[in-house]
DNA sequence: TTTTTAGTTCTTTGTTTTGAGAACCAAAAA
DNA sequence: TTTTTGGTTCTCAAAACAAAGAACTAAAAA
């Protein structure tokens, strides 16, 4: 018997944009459709064989995807009682630390160009003086990021 | 006669590490390696063989790279009278822009999550909210981006 | 006009990625 | 103890990607 849940053809045609705009972000075709999914679907808990009949993919393609998303935290799974399943979910409630990991790569950026600044010889000022300034504004942003989290916060507990 | 320029261990090192990270941000190795020598080399304007030869790429590697990088607007070139070569160099100094794109795909992102809030059922009360919460502050960050250019301006023209 | 230069494009090849399918495994159930 | 369940891991083949090298081309130089 099949374990495949139900979509409308809307919710098929979301899933697949979203399935590309996670690959255009670095993941594999699966683990995108993975995610797509499990944010799509009105079920929020999806067992392996409901994800893997309902994307026709092969055990192998969801296991991989699957550990690949709980390792970046993405995603995780319950369990319910009685039933050995496990019930996967998109850990869409700690997107502010999704976030922040976002704002990191930032600041690694930041550092790298700064040792690139480092080394630089001094004329080509023009340059040094663009390099400084991205370098400059990641750091402002950096440090203006949590302010603006705190300041939404305010907003939103009203 | 080689055309490669010379260039420090140190710098060497930079260009490994910093092509990498844009390795890790969807460049080919070629294109990351070509962006990377953009940025440190101390001559900040590179002719095609100066960078195939300091490489070590063949003309092919080179010429996809260097195309590619200026049609994501990362590189341009400029000539000079009396000088058939074109001369390559990094487009730093529309970092502002480059930047506004990655906050366009914040935005990209935030109308695909509205589009699956939309049809989304009304149980699932935590998920949905969640989700709310995430477009709401990818809406706000895109609002107060701007802002934060401007303010980061007011210092930086002092 | 012929040759050279500064790349571009095509062909081929090596590498990586992706995912199917089968074999496997540990825990629970029978 | 044997079987079933819920995955995991291994092996392999197809496809995508990356880059070398050769053939090519347009514009400038000779």
């Amino acid at each position: 018997m099949s374990e495949a849940i139900t979509l409308t053809e809307e919710q098929k045609r979301l899933i697949e944009r979203i399935g590309v705009f996670h690959e255009k972000g670095g993941m594999s075709p699966a683990s995108g459709r993975v995610m797509a999914l499990l944010t799509v679907s009105p079920a929020v808990e999806l067992s392996f064989d409901q994800i893997r009949e309902t994307l026709c993919l092969s055990k192998s393609a969801t296991s991989n995807a699957l550990n690949m998303l709980m390792n970046v935290e993405k995603v995780d799974y319950i369990t319910h009682s009685g039933d050995r399943k496990r019930y996967f979910r998109s850990k869409i409630s700690s997107w502010r630390q999704t976030m922040k990991e976002t704002f990191k790569h930032f600041t690694k950026g930041a550092d790298l160009l700064q040792e690139i600044l480092d080394q630089r010889p001094e004329d080509t000022k023009e340059f040094n003086k663009n390099l400084g300034e991205v370098i400059s504004f990641l750091r402002y942003m950096n440090e203006e990021i949590p302010v603006l989290f705190k300041k939404w916060d305010e907003q939103h507990k009203e």
